[in-house]
DNA sequence: ATTCTTCTGTTATGAGATAACATAACAACA
DNA sequence: TGTTGTTATGTTATCTCATAACAGAAGAAT
């Protein structure tokens, strides 16, 4: 199939990866009981540390980020969030998430609209994110941004923060 | 002396409105006359190439893209479309923006959901851009993905696409 | 000329995020 | 211990961003 193919590919490739892809993850599989409790600890001490409060909804709305196998929307949040039928309103989850995003305890993948609990320590303000189109998992690494930061410095930019999102397949789902 | 004149007309600018950051960017200028023409020339020409269709819609959003100084939101672009009263409803911008990117010549930048025209040739599906937070430019540049792609064959992901955007300030933001 | 595909126009709706304002909890300290 | 400033929450409404679904027009292939 010669040339006019290139947008057919491209549908031919969306009906794929909407097709169940099901695998469970596995680059960060949530956590739940003592694992759970762990991680929610060290995230009260760090708040205590820089005297932040780690407050009931904040709380709440990181346990769930950790507890998932993966990105999780604002909108799953809220539903989450309460008891069944008593979901939480927009802008308690938004600023939860806001906070958390601050404190490092989480961060925000663009190009998912969704959000996932931050799995590295003591990591800065920079985010890398290996996201799997087939499955959705989002593998979060320590970026090395020494190259692109050299561009950023030749160009006289002061950079803040940095986000990288590589999209693509996991090898899971590449042997699927 | 361009940069010098830039630097004071901040500095006013600064003093004048305190909060904002209105400075025009000048790390991608918006292209007019025979500049315009020849990006969209060559444009043309590329689609040619792979038999794609450069359509009126899809001409037109291209068109405006490259008009403008900085980035553009789909909105933006609706309301720009036609003439004054006479807007593009969603998915015409949408697909033609969709259309763009499949073929190379727009990026979509996550963080500020927003669109550019490429600004490099022979472009693959990469891009990597330094956005202003204070004058809302955004300079595309080259990436080099070496280290993150190796980080991604090493857990075995087939990389399809990577899109980096570094947050800060610009050199004539710094300043002012 | 017909058929298939791609592209456009239109209406409606879904998803994502914030504004604005009132109330509650907390710390600091006189 | 009450007052004050600050920070966090609850609530309503609204805003921005993006897509679904379907009818019809324009091109290309035979």
């Amino acid at each position: 199939m010669p040339a006019a193919s290139c947008e057919m590919m491209q549908r031919w490739l969306a009906m794929r990866m909407e097709s169940d892809c099901h695998h469970a993850d596995g680059a960060h599989p949530g956590l739940s009981g003592p694992g759970l409790s762990r991680a929610l600890g060290k995230a009260e001490e760090r708040c205590t540390q820089v005297q932040a409060r780690l407050t009931p909804p904040r709380r709440r709305v990181l346990e769930l980020l950790l507890q998932s196998d993966g990105p999780l929307k604002a909108y799953d949040l809220m539903a989450a969030f309460g008891t069944p039928g008593k979901s939480a309103k927009p802008p308690t989850v938004y600023r939860a998430l806001d906070f958390l995003e601050r404190q490092g305890f989480a961060h925000r993948i663009e190009s998912l609209n969704a959000y996932v609990p931050c799995r590295l320590d003591g990591a800065g303000h920079s985010a890398a994110f290996l996201i799997c189109d087939c499955c959705g998992a989002a593998a979060e690494f320590e970026p090395d941004f020494g190259p692109q930061l050299a561009v950023a410095a030749q160009a006289g930019y002061a950079v803040r923060a940095v986000t990288l999102e590589a999209r693509g397949l996991c090898g899971a789902c590449r042997e699927a």
